[in-house]
DNA sequence: GCACCCGCTGAGAAGAAGCTGAGAATTTCC
DNA sequence: GGAAATTCTCAGCTTCTTCTCAGCGGGTGC
């Protein structure tokens, strides 16, 4: 579920796996971007020529080139086209921290399309500066998405990366009743096998810290979801 | 039982079932949609090619190919076609995941009629946006389908799963008369085996809930069956 | 007017959905 | 390497929901 913002930027997504070019594809898609997608590093080479991306999101290991000659290649014309890179967990790799300096990101498999998203959308704001700000806010609840500090009411509540993430999905489909599946399917990791019982959990926790007070924004919709809404019922 | 509205959209069933092709079939028509059927996953591919449906509604447990085959190859051709998935209730298999993410929707059988045309509206709105709002109003009575919200006289009033299902399919019929086994058959699940009965019961929890103030909307007509109208006959 | 039928509603049993504390497993951090 | 934090599962509990039944009462037809 999108948050329609600005007219959204052209995303070139470079995967060889077919089952996660199809995640990304339908998902960043519905989110608001306009994707190409490539599944070799020559073949992202020739659609980027005619795409013109914005931003490129590159699984850093191909069948052909690795990403980073990808890259080297794409920017060879002078133009500075931002990447997020995908990379397997224990890939210690330099080369990415490196270029992580150049304002680029990179997000670890497996991911969460909440994550995915949030990343590009700090990059395309770093770099395009045209991009709405980092900063969510639904009454007196705030969320920073650079910091990832959260405060209700003016103060800080620490919370832990997964709480951190559902409470964004919330905020930015503030008013939406989003269901448990469309939670998971967002929030957690693309490989997580649990039960929704796991989004219970989470937002029992969230409403302890973030929720403990007047006026309720965390509200259930028994046999639906769940949504953030400043009313109570 | 059909909300005319636009000249509605094409729709492909694919579904190897005879009794629920039939079923979805008949309603659907009825409903307004342009309904083609196909009872396997070939079937499927050559029927689209000549139908061009809008929307398909598509069972996963086909007995040649798998539902989710049908449509990678439906959309191989560039087209992104929605869908809204048939699954049954126990389906824990790990492809189900991931099928909201494009804009998609499911439904898990047993459904209900009424269920599935609402998912169907709500996803060609979210995808074609040529669709009319998912927003019904019937004098000061208000319903919400994106959030399960209803109101009547301003007030939001709080109503468990098949309360919002019964009054949705009223007013979607608002000013028509429903005997007791159309609501049956449109409301509750197809496999429900019980008596006419539990419709005047929720009818009279319904009364209590949203029609207890004049004008009185819910109307009964005795020996024929219910009718949502502002005025008395 | 009377009897009958239809519909209304309260009570309650059975089940489903959701919440939360406890704890095991895993990861992160120092 | 150990402590702390975090993730995830599970089971008990509570609340809400569904559905049935039976008695009541008002309309209808004779």
């Amino acid at each position: 579920m999108g948050a329609m913002t600005t007219p959204e930027a052209r995303l070139l997504v470079v995967e060889d796996d077919p089952n996660i070019v199809e995640l990304l594809s339908a998902s960043l898609r519905y989110a608001g971007f306009d994707v190409a997608a490539a599944m070799s590093g020559a073949d992202a080479l020739t659609v980027a020529g005619e795409h013109k991306p914005d931003l490129v999101v590159l699984d850093v290991m191909l069948p052909d080139l690795d990403g980073f000659e990808v890259i080297r290649r794409l920017r060879a014309g002078g133009q500075r086209v931002p990447v997020v890179f995908l990379t397997a967990r224990d890939n210690t790799d330099d080369k990415i921290r490196g270029l992580t300096l150049g304002g680029d990101d990179y997000v670890t498999k497996p991911f969460s399309l909440e994550e995915l998203t949030a990343r590009i959308r700090a990059v395309l704001r770093r770099t395009h500066s045209a991009e709405p700000a980092g900063r969510l806010a639904f009454g007196d609840l705030e969320l920073d998405e650079e910091t990832h500090e959260v405060f209700r009411g003016g103060s800080r509540i620490s919370l832990s990366p997964t709480e951190f993430k559902l409470l964004r999905y919330l905020m930015i489909n503030a008013g939406r009743v989003l269901s448990k599946r469309q939670i998971l399917e967002h929030v957690w990791n693309y490989d997580f096998r649990g039960e929704d019982n796991i989004v219970e959990s989470y937002m029992s926790y969230l409403r302890r810290k973030v929720d403990n007070t007047e006026p309720r924004m965390l509200h259930t919709i028994r046999g639906v979801g769940y949504v953030l809404r400043a009313t109570d019922a």
